[in-house]
RNA sequence: GGGGACGUAGUGUAGCCUGGUUUAACAUGUCGGCCUGUCAAGCCGAAGAUCGCGAGUUCAAAUCUCGUCGUCCCCGCCA
């Protein structure tokens, strides 16, 4: 094969003249039967290649070109003739005038056109992948998350980290999520897990000295999936000795400063705000706000909690509060559309949602609403006064238990920014910290204490003492030196700071109900290297594919991944998973019971 | 484990609510023909669907009912 001059999608004015060689895919042929134009498409984009009929042999030859079919172009690249530019192609102002035409390799007719116009549905898609990527969106979205991971992995060397890898066939460890699992052939009846994480191999590393590591890495959880989760999926996990809180955020901040200049030439602001893991909620219903636009969430409940509607104050009596959103000018949104926005509420768990369309609010608010009745002048009074709401307003309330109508109004929120278009500046990008995390949350299915983080996270100073006090102590008040970063309404990642010492690492276990035994077992191996020198360090894990998500304006991480799974865990392209013969699963001593096809 | 939406030529949709006037429509692609400046080419013509699968109701089912499979969204679960 002739040696390819350029990519067909790099052929400029520049190049007139030239006698090219160009290779790609036949992505349309338009037959004027005197004249046949081919647009000749690699990686790069679009070139056209004009075959004239004073080449009989050539032009024939061209007649016979289908949609996909490989070939190889030699050519002269000429300017386009007057009125025939095209704006539309970076290519357009030049054409290759044919002069030979290889025929590289032909192509069944493709199951969907290979164009950025053609809407398919994503389980054919899945199906073709290899088609689904010549087309220019998947392909671009991959091509920045290629120049994303680079500019990470140039900027965090820059700053002396050191990449290095940690084993996929690991060990299961309890926390967290259900691991997949590898039958061990050489071990029968063993299993090695697939990491969920790196996590303690990133904190042993900092016990062997490497000081500061990363690693763009694949982490697996064998959850069901959504739209912004998948079994395996990719994470910037990174780990530095002799550091606290905030040499984390400053270097995160940092690496995304530049990689979004380096790579997209967007300015973002640093620092970013920081926001406490209770202002959180408390303002926003959610641990990871988005604050892209206000309508925080305001408590009323020392407002109602005796006023005479008993909905409300029956709902405080029994230990729960009052919480409400004010939507800017809602008033003019029917009873039919209040109801379903209270149907959606239902859904998310509240018992009902009450509102308030505000009137007017002057000396005395005037409201209209199938509950004022039940409130005083004073109480209606006040409850404007907090909400902030001004005339053709409407404030919605839910009653319940606090974790109940934070995320219900939360949620909420959320749904009501989507359908009134709220968020008007769609480019935005609002990064937040959140901080001051709880380091345990109750279980109620496992009845005891779990980590909110994860069981290696160091507690607040001052709050070392609790902890010894534990159970005397309480639980709740107990913060981790964990962080997590929120971009749109969207966890990025988080981290913290690590516990470094064994015998503090002991009593969280304690805590966390994990016996002694377990705990030797699970990772014993992490807690004898934290006795022999561990340093103080402390790390964070981004969620790779999200963030690529956000930047590519895509709603689902299945967009920027090339060969993902869908909602079954089911890889249409390969038809995996699947059964495997008897021979293997001899091999590994192992006999299931499920029906199995004949292999 | 639960809730919801969807499944009709290669592809994307309409038809379904209100069963029969349907020989299942439209767009695009495919195939054949015409055409020397198009570029999401155009014009003429053709082929292409047992309406996801199974059962039921009915004189009659793409249409109604039940089951089942698959895809997507969400809750639970999960950093």
């Amino acid at each position: 094969m002739e040696k390819r001059t350029y990519y067909c999608g790099k052929v400029r004015a520049e190049h007139i003249e030239q006698i090219v060689n160009l290779y790609g895919w036949v992505h349309s042929r338009r037959d004027h039967g005197g004249v046949i134009f081919i647009d000749l498409r690699d990686r790069e984009g679009l070139v056209q290649i004009v075959f004239q009929p004073d080449k009989k042999e050539l032009f024939n030859k061209a007649e016979k070109l289908k949609p996909e079919y490989v070939i190889g172009i030699k050519g002269n690249v000429r300017r386009r003739p007057e009125g025939t530019v095209n704006p539309k192609l970076p290519t357009g102002e030049v054409e290759v005038v044919a002069e030979n035409l290889e025929i590289l390799n032909t192509s069944e007719v493709p199951a969907f056109e290979i164009s950025d116009f053609s809407d398919v549905s994503e389980e054919i898609r899945l199906k073709y992948r290899y088609l689904d990527l010549r087309r220019t969106n998947l392909k671009e979205n991959l091509v920045l998350r290629h120049h994303i991971a680079q500019s990470i992995r140039k900027y965090l060397t820059g700053q002396g980290f050191i990449e290095i890898e940690t084993p996929f066939l690991t060990k299961s460890t309890p926390e967290g999520a259900r691991d997949f699992l590898v039958p061990s052939r050489l071990s029968p009846g063993s299993f090695y897990a697939l990491p969920q994480s790196p996590q303690l191999f990133k904190q042993i590393l900092m016990v062997s000295g490497f000081d500061k590591y990363f690693q763009i890495v694949r982490c697996f959880r064998d959850e069901d999936l959504r739209a912004d989760r998948q079994p395996e999926f990719t994470q910037v996990d990174l780990e530095m000795s002799f550091i606290d809180e905030n040499d984390i955020i400053t270097l995160i901040e940092n690496m995304l400063t530049n990689v979004l200049k380096d790579t997209m030439n967007i300015d973002i602001k640093v620092p970013f705000s920081r926001m406490s893991y209770q202002q959180s909620l408390d303002e926003y219903g959610s641990d990871r706000p988005d604050t892209r636009f206000d309508m925080k969430l305001t408590n009323v409940t020392e407002i109602v909690e005796s006023s005479r509607f008993k909905v409300f104050s029956e709902t405080v009596k029994s230990g729960g509060q009052v919480k409400s959103i004010c939507l800017k000018d809602g008033a003019k949104i029917s009873n039919t559309e209040i109801n379903r926005l209270a149907e959606f509420a239902i859904e998310q768990g509240a018992k009902g949602l009450a509102w308030l369309k505000v009137i007017d609010t002057g000396p005395l608010p005037e409201l209209e609403s199938p509950i004022k009745k039940f409130f005083t002048d004073e109480e209606l009074k006040k409850i404007v006064e907090k909400t902030k709401s001004v005339p053709n307003d409407i404030i919605f309330f839910v009653a319940d238990k606090i974790n109940v109508a934070n995320n219900v109004l939360g949620t909420l929120r959320l749904h009501l920014a989507e359908k009134f278009d709220i968020i008007k500046d769609k480019k935005t990008m609002e990064f937040i910290w959140i901080t001051d995390f709880p380091l345990f949350e109750w279980s109620e299915t496992e009845k005891r204490w779990v980590s909110m983080h994860h069981p290696f996270t160091m507690p607040r100073e001052q709050d070392l003492g609790l902890i010894d006090k534990f159970p005397e102590c309480s639980v709740p008040d107990i913060t981790g030196r964990a962080y997590d970063l929120v971009l749109n309404g969207v966890e990025l990642g988080g981290g913290s700071i690590r516990i470094h010492k064994m015998d503090l690492q002991n009593r969280i276990f304690k805590i966390l109900k994990i016996d002694e035994k377990e705990t030797k077992e699970r990772f014993g191996f992490l807690l004898s290297a934290l006795t022999y020198g561990a340093p103080p360090h402390g790390g964070i894990a981004l969620g790779f594919d999200r963030f690529i998500a956000i930047l590519t304006g895509e709603d689902s991480i299945r967009e920027v991944i090339a060969f993902p799974k869908t909602q079954k865990g089911i890889c249409p392209l390969t038809n995996a998973p699947d059964v495997v013969s008897l021979k293997q699963l001899k091999e590994l001593d192992i006999e299931i019971k499920l029906p199995q096809r004949d292999k």
